[in-house]
DNA sequence: ACAGGCGTCACAACGGTAGT
DNA sequence: ACTACCGTTGTGACGCCTGT
């Protein structure tokens, strides 16, 4: 149950103001509402009961119809177990080749076997990236420098992707070819070689500071090369969503330091919105210069002012473990804002 | 080198069933 | 009747693999 508003005591009389008789109005709402309550989850129980009887039950046939013939004695729970399941067309379906989903991802993983069909790589046709980048928001710069923060490095500067933007993948790739690896520290650098993770707190153009895993992938060739990229993961589709990321948006991610143990931050700006192109070049940066970043959005997202926050739109269960991270790393609210 | 595809794994939700 | 446990399925996340 729930907590009492003052919505519950509409219409209700309390004789006076008197403590006594505003706890006794309050024991009664709370009596009448705990009543409803009990009688919904008992009718919700036996509605229940009557779905659960109703699947238990073998799935029966008109003798005339249709679907009655091949239908025997022995698949008749797989029937029953079929009208179980509602059909949204991912459920499982047993007994076919037509439907049974791991009839056709066991044909599928022998994938050396079976070649892929070939894949249409659609070319992004891209405008060209501004150059020189543009320089740090004034904004941004000013937050880093009120943080006692140094070491501004840009990290890259990129246009997403169609897959950066997929909530499956939940990433940014960073290819080497694309960076600047200066931003880190040689004992960072190392660490990401053992595929060891890290976690930097992020700030995010809608001036929320979130968390963020930075982990580099080694791709392994048959030649035995392997080519590498960074990604930034785990909360890159909160990120993306929280600041109207799409594909082909041209995005900054810079690099600072933080603190005496000069913890490595990040921080996205964005260079220019599809949207805000005229067709042929990117749109006008702002009046300093620098990437439009977030003061031009700011109104749009509906998230003003310039100080960033640590709060995120994710889970609680997320929240929760955001929080143990940050603990755990010391970053909290107080030592991200000014 | 890079982007994108796809296999695998972990986890949550839900249903079934055995035990009390 | 209720509870606890187990199995099944769907979904999301991760990271390897492959085509361009």
């Amino acid at each position: 149950m729930g907590y009492l508003t003052m919505k519950d005591f509409k219409g209700m009389q309390i004789p006076s103001s008197c403590p006594m008789d505003y706890l006794t109005a309050v024991a009664e709402v709370a009596t009448i509402q705990y009543e409803e309550e009990k009688s919904k989850e008992s009718h919700s129980k036996q509605e229940r009961l009557i779905k659960e009887k109703i699947l238990k039950k073998p799935m029966t046939m008109p003798t005339d119809s249709p679907w009655k013939q091949g239908f025997d004695e022995e698949n008749s729970m797989v029937s029953a177990f079929q009208a179980q399941r509602p059909k949204n067309g991912l459920k499982r379906i047993y007994g076919s080749e037509e439907g049974d989903i791991d009839f056709k991802i066991n044909q599928k993983k022998s994938k050396y076997n079976n070649k892929k069909p070939i894949r249409s790589m659609q070319k992004l046709d891209l405008p060209p990236f501004p150059n020189p980048p543009p320089d740090m928001p004034e904004e941004v710069k000013n937050h880093i420098k009120g943080i006692d923060g140094s070491e501004v490095f840009m990290v890259i500067q990129k246009s997403l992707t169609a897959t950066d933007l997929k909530p499956n993948h939940s990433r940014l790739s960073i290819p080497f070819g694309k960076i600047n690896r200066g931003f880190l520290k040689e004992r960072e650098r190392d660490l990401l070689d053992q595929q060891i993770s890290l976690e930097v707190p992020f700030y995010e153009p809608s001036h929320k500071v979130s968390s963020m895993i930075l982990r580099q992938w080694d791709m392994g060739k048959d030649s035995g090369k392997s080519s590498s990229m960074y990604a930034l993961r785990t909360y890159w589709n909160a990120v993306a969503k929280e600041n109207d990321l799409k594909a082909e948006d041209v995005i900054q991610v810079w690099s600072f330091r933080v603190g005496d143990e000069q913890k490595l931050c990040l921080a996205l700006v964005v260079v220019s919105r599809v949207r805000d192109l005229d067709g042929h070049g990117w749109s006008k940066m702002s009046d300093n210069e620098g990437a439009s970043s977030s003061l031009g959005r700011e109104k749009e997202l509906g998230c003003g002012g310039s100080k960033w926050t640590v709060e995120d739109t994710s889970t609680s269960k997320e929240r929760e473990n955001i929080q143990c991270r940050e603990y755990k790393h010391g970053i909290n609210s107080s030592a991200l804002s000014p």
